[in-house]
DNA sequence: GGACGAACTAAGCGCTTGCTTAGCGTGCCC
DNA sequence: GGGCACGCTAAGCAAGCGCTTAGTTCGTCC
């Protein structure tokens, strides 16, 4: 199966809303990325905020599946909590360009696409708030405040987009084992 | 002394910059928050660019000031540390608009002005990295990865930008005491 | 071979952008 | 009271913006 001229521009538009940012990226900066015309955008997409919203929404469902997937897969709370942050930051860490635009360009959505994104942001949310819960249940945890030191591990995980480099020396794997650990010691019983 | 006319458009520039983002701001919108026509902006400053560096610098230079007089008001290395976290993360919710700006429009600086105020947060990771460098000498703390334990400690102040509001819940010091936490959690020794 | 629809483009519309130019009002100096 | 510097504005320029319109090309079906 070919790639279609409609995911062409999406990825174009990943491109250029991931360096630029959305604002400062032209409708004319995506076609031109894709090889096309201008006009050759509206074909296939409503509007430049429309090819925003659909990055957003599968790359913030796409971080929400990994999530999961990381919460499914181990019974331990502690195991499970590090394969959480592992996961999520080697998530971001590998699609760093996706990243940044559910990150960042949240703000630059409609109303209305704002508003259904923010849902699974919640659950995403909710997922971190569970593992703790269950690890301070089960008494392998201690944790004072659970929304906020959920919040914290998630800050780990999202805010590596800020410096990450792919080029850099330091590989996904390395980051995330490093977050991991730290989301590991910021929780046990000392 | 009454407030000059250039800091009253630099006060118009922080809040526009916090609340659109440099691209998406003009400076239709930075004069009239100024309460001045738009050729106002041009007799006092150079370009809209210039005034993002202002802002960047001034913004830069006192978060240091914040972690280095935090790095000098304890003398024992756990306090020392807690101490920093405590300071930096209060600093950023307290200033929410203007650590926007530092931490999120770094890359609409020109490429000079960039390198310039590049040099300031190496040396605000390099204080982070010198405390627990203290720690780790002093026997307290134990720190596997040095330079990646002191960027996920600012991740933690930084991040907070993304999500914090001025009216929610949370105090800026409720804040900054949960991550001073969780940072003397991150680096003891089990 | 002619009709048709899907993919794409050349050209451009109305508007906004960062910034400039030319000039106005006011207070101060001699 | 004439000259002048300073702080500011009205008007607008060239360039670029998101998006539309009108039309061309081309494979497909009968």
């Amino acid at each position: 199966m070919t790639v279609t001229a409609r995911e062409r521009l999406l990825d174009a538009a990943v491109e250029a809303f991931a360096e630029k940012g959305f604002t400062a990226t032209t409708t004319r900066d995506i076609a031109s990325r894709a090889g096309m015309s201008p006009a050759a955008v509206y074909v296939h997409h409503d509007s430049k905020e429309s090819l925003l919203f659909t990055v957003s929404r599968s790359g913030h469902l796409a971080a929400l599946e990994v999530i999961e997937k990381a919460a499914a897969s181990e019974p331990d709370p502690t195991s499970r909590l590090r394969a959480m942050v592992r996961e999520f930051s080697a998530w971001h860490a590998t699609n760093s360009r996706v990243g940044r635009i559910v990150q960042y360009e949240f703000a630059a959505l409609t109303d209305e696409h704002r508003a259904e994104i923010a849902e699974v942001r919640r659950a995403i949310e909710a997922r971190m708030q569970d593992a703790l819960r269950d690890g301070v249940a089960a008494g392998v945890m201690d944790v004072d405040d659970l929304p906020g030191t959920a919040r914290a591990l998630l800050s780990l995980s999202i805010d590596l987009l800020r410096w990450f480099s792919p080029t850099g020396a330091q590989s996904p794997q390395d980051i995330a084992a490093l977050h991991a650990d730290l989301a590991v010691r910021m929780t046990r019983i000392h």
